[in-house]
RNA sequence: GGCCCCAUGGUCAAGCGGUUAAGACACCGCCCUUUCACGGCGGUAACCCGGGUUCGAGUCCCGGUGGGGUCACCA
């Protein structure tokens, strides 16, 4: 179980902190992740980092564990949920690092033992106050060393004595502490611009440098992708593999997702959760798709991709320096071409939510006449852009009192040419028990040929008179689809109102 | 403020010393469609600034400027 680097194969972690939902960022994150490691046959693991008790969200890990699940991030390893049950799998675990406090508080004690680390009794309200001291002195704000240079048998006594305690590491001055990322090449930072980082806080749970640090070495993690807001911290983390004598992973800092402002994307400026994204009605292949244009290129041109095609085509070197913004725009256009490709009968079954909450259909409707819901959705199917937008795109299916959409609508009703379309409408109706597609082909063209009226002055107000719109899907359709005794009374309650 | 990272059209981005500086979204035209959408064609629009290096810099180096990140017993 020690020094999983012996392992060749490759093996990538996203290891969120259930502190909430899923974030846009966070999936692009643990998309890389797993691009990257099933383009290498490799592992992807799914690691809970929970050492911030106050922070724990009830609900939050089955909740980003569904959210992966649904954006079709097949991780290997880890934490999933099995019939409404957290549950863990694979040779590396506990994966969730609540469960593993003995394993930190062993190399913990290896560090103090070896005098890379030291206790610290310091109080919140005297670090505090230096570090309020410091600002005013215009210095960086920083741990002075107050127990740095205590003894370990006066500490040991004080821990004895039941004083609390944090231990910290115990940095070298002056040192340059370089290390390479794959994004960004070479990075050297001094030990005199980093803290005295706690490593085990006084409840006994680790930071997240200790832990992510012991974790990753265990778990035989060979590439550590992750957002660039780590970046400061990692010389930490390289010197903590270095006096830990273990050999350190490929770091790989991946270029922030950004709002429309240049700051990290925040709910403030609207949705950032994956739930949000999927209640709104995108599909994950569409999501995905466009997540993986944010901060990487293909070599070709091409822009809309499957999960499969990702896989094959995705390499870090391709992946961009900086920043990007999320540009919702380019995700409604990459998320309908998701929808023109998608199955019909999987696109109905999406869509029949959004139909049910608008009120359009129930339970007994959908089942009576699920063929007629898909061949409206099919009808409409191409102008989505999100799923969302079903219902306002159908709406003129569910409404037989007719209402023109504006003035202009209703002054095509009122021309005077208009009656006799509407009468000749009715009378090829009457010639048939109801309307067949071949019907629907035909009946314009029968219109045409028995009024003399053609073209838009034909087409509009009858569109207008069935739907109150003057535009929309294909007219055949629309007769098609809402049959003879809906459109009798379209046309009746439009002769009544506005001729 | 210290440290770190970054810098090509409004946005995502290609480019990796020599190009008329790709492509996509958005926008604007035109075509297709007797509407809309889809699709097709075309257009407007960019190398942050200043020094070097070089025969030649968007591309390499240095310095500015700008933006972002980070400086917790949060991750």
């Amino acid at each position: 179980m020690e020094g999983g680097n012996i392992l060749e194969e490759v093996r990538l972690r996203f290891a969120p902190s259930p502190t909430g939902y899923l974030h846009i960022g966070g999936l692009r994150t643990a998309l890389y992740n797993y691009l990257f490691a099933k383009h290498n046959n490799g592992k992807m693991i799914l690691r809970i980092e929970d050492t911030d008790r106050t922070r724990f969200v009830e609900g939050a890990i089955e909740n980003l564990i569904e959210s992966l699940r649904w954006a079709g991030i097949k991780y290997d390893e880890g934490v999933f949920v099995e019939d409404g049950k957290i549950v863990q799998r694979g040779d590396h675990g506990p994966y969730i690092q609540s469960e593993r406090l003995d394993i930190y508080k062993k190399y913990v004690d290896e560090l103090i033992e070896k005098g890379d680390a030291y206790y610290c009794f310091c109080s919140k309200e005297r670090l505090d106050k230096v570090r309020e001291e410091q600002k005013i002195k215009g210095l960086i704000p920083k741990y002075d060393g107050f127990c740095r240079s205590l003894s370990l048998e006066e500490a040991r006594e004080r821990i004895a004595n039941g004083e609390e305690y944090v231990v910290r590491l115990k940095l070298p001055p002056n040192r340059d502490i370089k290390f390479e990322d794959i994004i960004r090449g070479p990075i050297t930072i001094n030990t005199n611009d980093i803290d005295d980082q706690v490593l085990l806080k006084s409840d006994g749970y680790p930071t997240y440098h200790m832990a992510v640090v012991v974790d990753d070495h265990l778990m035989g993690i060979t590439h550590i992708v992750r957002g660039e807001e780590w970046l400061p911290s990692t010389p930490k983390h390289v010197y903590l593999y270095e006096v830990l004598g273990w050999e350190k992973p490929i770091y790989v800092h991946l270029p922030t997702v950004l709002n429309k402002d240049r700051k990290k994307l925040s709910k403030r400026h609207g949705d950032v959760s994956v739930e949000d994204f999927r209640r709104k009605g995108y599909l994950p292949e569409g999501l995905i798709n466009y997540l993986a244009l944010v901060g990487w290129s293909p070599e070709d041109n091409e822009e809309i991709f499957t999960m499969e095609e990702l896989i094959e085509k995705f390499s870090f070197d391709r992946v961009s320096k900086t920043g990007g913004i999320f540009d919702i725009e380019k995700l409604n256009w990459v998320n309908g071409h998701h929808i023109r490709r998608y199955d019909l009968d999987k696109l109905t079954n999406l869509c029949i939510p959004y139909l049910k909450e608008a009120g359009f259909v129930d339970d007994k409707f959908v089942e009576e006449s699920f063929d007629w819901i898909k061949k409206m959705v099919e009808t409409v199917q191409e102008s989505l852009s999100n799923l969302s937008e079903i219902a306002e795109k159908v709406d003129i299916f569910f409404n037989n009192k007719v209402k023109p959409e504006n003035e202009e609508a209703l002054a095509m009703l009122k021309e005077e040419h208009v009656p006799s379309i509407l009468k000749a409408f009715r009378e090829e109706l009457e010639q048939v028990e109801e309307i067949d597609e071949e019907f629907a082909k035909g009946i314009m063209r029968k219109i045409q040929k028995s009024t003399g009226v053609k073209g838009k002055k034909l087409f509009m107000p009858t569109r207008i008179a069935l739907t109150g719109n003057s535009h929309g899907p294909e007219l055949v359709s629309i007769i098609y689809l809402l049959g003879k005794e809906n459109i009798i009374s379209r046309l009746d309650y439009v002769e009544e109102n506005y001729l």
